[in-house]
DNA sequence: TTTGGTTAATAATTCACCGGA
DNA sequence: TCCGGTGAATTATTAACCAAA
């Protein structure tokens, strides 16, 4: 290969090599348990698969391209199959299938570990989250659009404590939509809302 | 800086540097009336100029991508100016416009060039097309969809000799829809329809 | 702090392409 | 000659800045 790894020793993934099962699947116990779920999934019918796994990445608010990372999926191609049903062939829906059995049980770990003090990315790590994936992006869930929206009607420039405020019903909002305590709000991870980011909300929503 | 010139001794641009008007219009004659247009378009709404060169890339299809490589403008930030009014700073309106007054001027070389008997990409290079810039990817226009569709609706499988009819009827509207006459059909340069392409949009759309 | 500018990143879409039957 | 699979490119949109008033 021709140039110097880009500036990414940061990523998981050598951007070639094709990914396995086994490599998502790397370490954490349970991997019979997840064996049997990939199967199982592979057995049935890929649009309702697809429709779990749909269904699962909104309410966690889970982006795309974290799939794309950790499976060497296409991107184009996972989208259209997530959201279109175009055909993937039984090797690569492994892939998807086994990050996604991986990934319930990180989610799950995580708020787990939440209901201690720690910081959310504290937990995210100590969840043991492949520790040299790209952080995600922070993305508005649609629980809290909603939330911040009526507040916009009310009110476009909210004082300190208003956001502070709107922090909160929003966490609770999303931990709601994940169906955990708000107690583990921390477990969010990426997605944990802040005041500078509802403040970039309400200015980005003035213009 | 780091890492050897990508893949790229193909492009116009060193990515690093800012462009300025006069890399846009270097050489080529007539360069007067474009800086007196570039000032013009300058003191007017930068709204109305934004319609107007929307307008004209949709007329010819012209791919916003063409614009950020040869401007240097970011690409989000030139979508939003273009599709939203978001503001711009004059120097870099400038730019816009330089690359806009340029570029009417090619494409009128173009069509009076594919007169002759040249293929697409001889005219383009015929009428001086920055030979450095990347080629465009073909896009289908409104016009052409339309009669594809139309097509598709009576008969989804269409025999070679359908589809060079349509081809034929594709670079009519097309022309028609720049104003010129359908003989020029070379001028379209890589939007010209071929049998190739309506083969692709018909096994596209029949998945 | 807030607005005026500006941007990296994300992801649906668009158009192609390839190996078989 | 078509279809099952796939993918590089394109671009609207999302969530951030940052300088300066």
């Amino acid at each position: 290969d021709k140039r110097e790894d880009h500036d990414a020793d940061q990523y998981d993934c050598s951007p070639t090599a094709e990914k396995t099962i086994d490599d998502i699947l790397k370490g954490s116990p349970g991997n019979d348990e997840r064996r049997a779920l990939i199967d199982n999934l592979l057995r049935q019918d890929p649009w309702k698969a697809a429709k779990n796994i749909k269904n699962y990445m909104g309410r966690h608010n889970i982006p795309q391209r974290e799939v794309v990372d950790s499976t060497g999926l296409n991107q184009s191609h996972l989208s259209q199959h997530l959201n279109k049903g175009t055909p993937m062939k039984n090797q690569k829906r492994g892939l998807l299938y086994a990050w996604w059995a991986k990934k319930k049980d990180e989610v799950a770990a995580q708020f787990k570990i939440a209901q201690s003090g720690m910081g959310a990315e504290q937990v995210e790590e100590a969840a043991g989250v492949s520790p040299r994936a790209r952080r995600n992006r922070f993305k508005w869930g649609p629980a809290s659009q909603q939330i911040l929206y009526d507040a916009y009607q009310h009110q476009r420039n909210p004082t300190k404590e208003e956001r502070e405020e709107l922090v909160k019903k929003c966490n609770r909002a999303e931990c709601n939509q994940r169906g955990v305590s708000p107690s583990h709000a921390n477990g969010l991870g990426s997605n944990l809302v802040t005041e500078v980011r509802v403040y970039n909300w309400f200015a980005n929503r003035r213009k």
